[in-house]
RNA sequence: GUGGGUGUAGCUCAGUAGGUAGAGCACCGGGUUGUGGCCCCGGCGGUCGAGGGUUCAAAUCCCUUCACUCACCCCA
């Protein structure tokens, strides 16, 4: 048997609902927001992710799938979605029309780690990206929505943290001051964050091993050392957030792990995950359209992991709404033939509607109605073909009417749609 | 890339002094000659992850390998 690659998933028809569901919350919010969706390739020029993500990083150095196509150009799959959406807004001007662009993109990427919980080799993001706008608040509107959004999903357990990286400016000096304060500490670092404190000691914030974030507590905080602009943009971005109600915490600990953020960053953590905890994460990236060859744009974006949010929601039981349908339960051959017709007459009525086409008992015709979950099961046999009447069955309430054959799916419709009131049956069809 | 855990029916799992496999659920049918859920009965269903070895005999012991999973790492 040929399986799945590993790290690769399906996602099941019982799960799809959820996710349809995810998807078309967040577009709808997005759209309210005046985002507008844009639709990327899963491929590009490897150099693209090298120039943007950064060459020094894991996801470039060591996480990227990457080939040679057959005329010798070095291509891989996206393994994140601001690269491509810069190069788009570059490539079709779109700063030409309008200086300030929002956009926002969903589906999959794919970094070859090794899977575990929350961690896939494919996994999917929804992704909103902010051009032309230097002013903090856009940040703080950015994370605004995704707040919403998570709000809107009903999540609980989750905390934001945000922090600054400063800019080109400041942040150089901070590393120099880190790595004063490291250089006569070897002895307290693991052989990884030995490694860092060259390549990235930024990095070393993040390690989890109990020495190491024993002598970090004492190290010096980025926050402190940020310059006047950078301390007033990330003040006004704090100052949103509040007027705004959305509780965080900044942590000063908070690197990522794309070299091309600055200034704002930020995260949303969720406990329930395990060790993969983060639902979302982004920030801002002021450099990164100029540095990809187009105009000194700022640009600040987020992206949502989706097959951990949807995890979260899994585990928080959520019945989504389903629609009433019908069964259609025929006995011999005459009824069999009518009732075929009658299906699709009411699935062009926008009504759901199974039969069973193995001409079996009623017995067991009813059992495979009530396995589907049907609301009504219309009865109809040699019987009711004689006398020019159906039944129609109440699966709830098990009440029984007659319905004349003559005109019975306008009658079985509204019949059906006036016994369900409330809900919002109605204007979902 | 490194470590731990786990691989037996579609699913969840039993099954060690080695003797060629079981349960529950699910599925199909019957009990009700035309009425679902509960109950009862029956049926279907397994290369015991794969390969090799020891043995008269291996799901069980040994070796190798693969997969899944969790964690490190990294990040969404």
């Amino acid at each position: 048997m040929i399986k799945l690659v590993r790290g690769f998933k399906d996602i099941l028809p019982t799960e799809t609902a959820l996710w349809q569901y995810v998807e078309a919350t967040g577009r709808e919010l997005l759209e309210d927001f005046g985002f507008a969706e844009l639709r990327i390739p899963i491929l590009e020029k490897t150099e693209l992710f090298a120039r943007s993500i950064g060459a020094g990083t894991d996801i470039v150095e060591k996480e990227m799938y990457t080939f040679t196509d057959r005329k010798g150009d070095s291509l891989t799959l996206r393994p994140e979605a601001t690269a491509s959406v810069v190069r788009a807004y570059i490539e079709h001007k779109f700063y030409a029309k309008d200086p300030v662009c929002k956009l926002y993109t969903i589906g999959p990427m794919f970094r070859r780690e090794r899977p575990q919980k929350g961690r896939y080799r494919q996994f999917y993001q929804i992704n909103a990206e902010v051009f032309g706008l230097h002013d903090p608040r856009a940040d703080a509107e950015l994370i605004f929505l995704l707040m919403k959004f998570m709000n809107r999903l009903d999540l609980s357990g989750i905390v934001l943290h945000i922090n600054s990286l400063g800019c080109l400016k400041c942040r150089p000096h901070f590393k120099d001051d880190l790595k004063t304060f490291l250089v006569n500490r070897s002895e307290q670092l693991c052989s990884d964050c030995l490694r860092r404190r060259d390549e990235n000691p930024l990095r070393i914030f993040d390690c989890k091993v109990p020495t190491c974030k024993e002598t970090m507590t004492d190290a010096p905080s980025i926050l402190d050392r940020l310059c006047s602009k950078c301390r007033s943009h990330f003040n006004t971005v704090q100052d949103a957030l509040n007027m705004s109600h959305i509780p965080y915490e900044t942590n000063h600990r908070l690197v990522r792990g794309l070299d091309y953020y600055t200034r704002t960053t930020f995260e949303v953590l969720a406990g329930a995950l395990g060790a993969q905890d983060a639902v979302a994460g982004g920030g801002r990236y002021d450099g990164l359209v100029k540095a990809l060859g187009g105009p000194d744009q700022p640009g600040v974006g987020f992206a949502i992991g989706v097959d951990r949010l949807i995890e979260l929601l899994a585990g928080q039981v959520q019945g989504l709404e389903k629609r009433a349908h019908l069964f259609i339960a025929a006995l011999g051959d005459r009824a069999q033939d009518r009732a075929f017709q009658w299906v699709q007459d009411f699935r062009m009525q926008r009504f759901r509607t199974e039969m069973d086409l193995e001409d079996r008992s009623l017995k067991s015709q009813m059992r495979r109605a009530d396995k589907l979950e049907a609301s009504y099961v219309l009865i109809v046999g040699d019987r009711e073909l004689d006398e020019g009447a159906a039944v129609l069955r109440n699966m709830t309430t098990k009440e029984q009417e007659r319905v004349p054959l003559q005109g019975l799916v306008g009658f079985v419709v509204s019949r059906i749609k006036t016994t369900i009131t409330g809900r919002n049956n109605e204007d979902r069809r």
